[in-house]
DNA sequence: CAATTATATGAGCAAAGCTCGTATTCTGTT
DNA sequence: AACAGAATACGAGCTTTGCTCATATAATTG
């Protein structure tokens, strides 16, 4: 559909100027309101440019294709829930009587259960294109809370904190948000939702070999 | 990009004569074809047409959209998968002296080794039309093993197994393999892969609780 | 061997992605 | 203040691509 990828440089302007920054901002903006509002199928770049009130060359300034702007949408949401994890970890730092795990866990499904059309679209949009990773890192922080606390958290045979085992244990744990926050599950918000994650973590580490 | 979807009726002609039959098969060939060979930008459905050696009208005869050709590879896919599991079960019933969680599991790996490329879009779309549960149910056949057979396979106190925790491990399971089937990551056929998810599902099932 | 039903065809329409030449605004310098 | 150059914004319009529909061919049935 686009006039043939045979520009090979996707590299866009980057913002400087604070009027450009809004320009980018209010992009994201309208993005998320259309996914939010009118559903992934209404989502179009003259759309977002228009509902943005901005020309679709402008888009095209900073973004390099719709792709670009979902995968930005799911960044920004990334960097969100990773602060929500951080904070309420640092929360039970000092003196809350809950499970540290439990309470960054938490964090997380909080997150997910907002904007769940658009969040959903967005992080479509990195799987596809490869960047699934990415979607990892806030849950990482949930995997190495429990890593490095081990000792006051599991009993007895505790497991090391291996690349590996953080691979493992971040995936699943994004696999489980993800399918929870599609709209069919009402799970995602149950006291039993979280009592569950909270096991698989801490048996998983918590288990022998 | 469509004459605008205002024709509702998605319905469209099942294969009923051989001919038929096989050119739904060709088609899908040619898809898993495109993608693996020349990537997921190649993929367009007169391309598809082209290389399936038939015309674009006959390929809407059978299916309503692009999507819906990788929904059907998908769920291909998926019932391959089932099969195999199902025999790695099976087989382990009579005789095989390793524990048959992992031969399941071995199965599943397996199973996603393959294709990847294809595979990945595929699912892709699959969880893009709202239909992610799907993916789950050849790991739900690895659960429900675990579930009904917990007493022979894990220690002391075992969890039941309800509607709840089948869909954690389910989803779990499936987020892993997703994430270690993008080809980034070189994990998917080690053994301490394997060795991983085994002990996820048993330790899962066994913790207390 | 009609008549009916199933299958196949492909030119072409409309939607959507994206570009590029031009216009406007900002920033720093003298 | 005046100006140059850089950054930003614009939007008509070109391409690509998803998909339809009028028409043709093959299979099946009675």
């Amino acid at each position: 559909m686009p006039r043939a990828a045979q520009t090979l440089d996707l590299t866009r302007r980057k913002p400087r100027q604070v009027r450009a920054m809004d320009t980018v901002e209010v992009i994201l903006e309208a993005t998320a309101r259309i996914l939010q509002r009118e559903g992934p199928a209404a989502l179009n770049t003259n759309y977002i440019a228009e509902r943005a009130g901005i020309s679709v060359g402008t888009l095209y300034q900073y973004f390099s294709n719709k792709e670009a702007i979902l995968v930005a949408m799911a960044r920004r949401e990334i960097a969100t829930d990773e602060a929500a994890v951080i904070k309420a970890i640092s929360e039970s730092a000092q003196g809350s009587d809950i499970d540290p795990v439990r309470l960054a866990l938490r964090a997380l499904i909080n997150a997910f259960g907002k904007r769940r059309v658009a969040r959903r679209v967005a992080f479509e949009a990195l799987f596809g294109q490869g960047l699934g990773n990415e979607l990892a890192s806030s849950v990482r922080k949930v995997a190495q809370l429990v890593g490095e606390r081990s000792d006051r958290l599991l009993p007895a045979r505790t497991r090391p904190v291996t690349p590996t085992n953080l691979f493992i244990i971040t995936r699943a744990i994004s696999g489980i948000m993800r399918a929870a926050s599609h709209e069919e599950s009402p799970l995602l918000g149950t006291p039993e939702f979280e009592d569950e994650l909270v096991h698989l973590v801490q048996a998983y580490f918590a288990g022998g070999s």
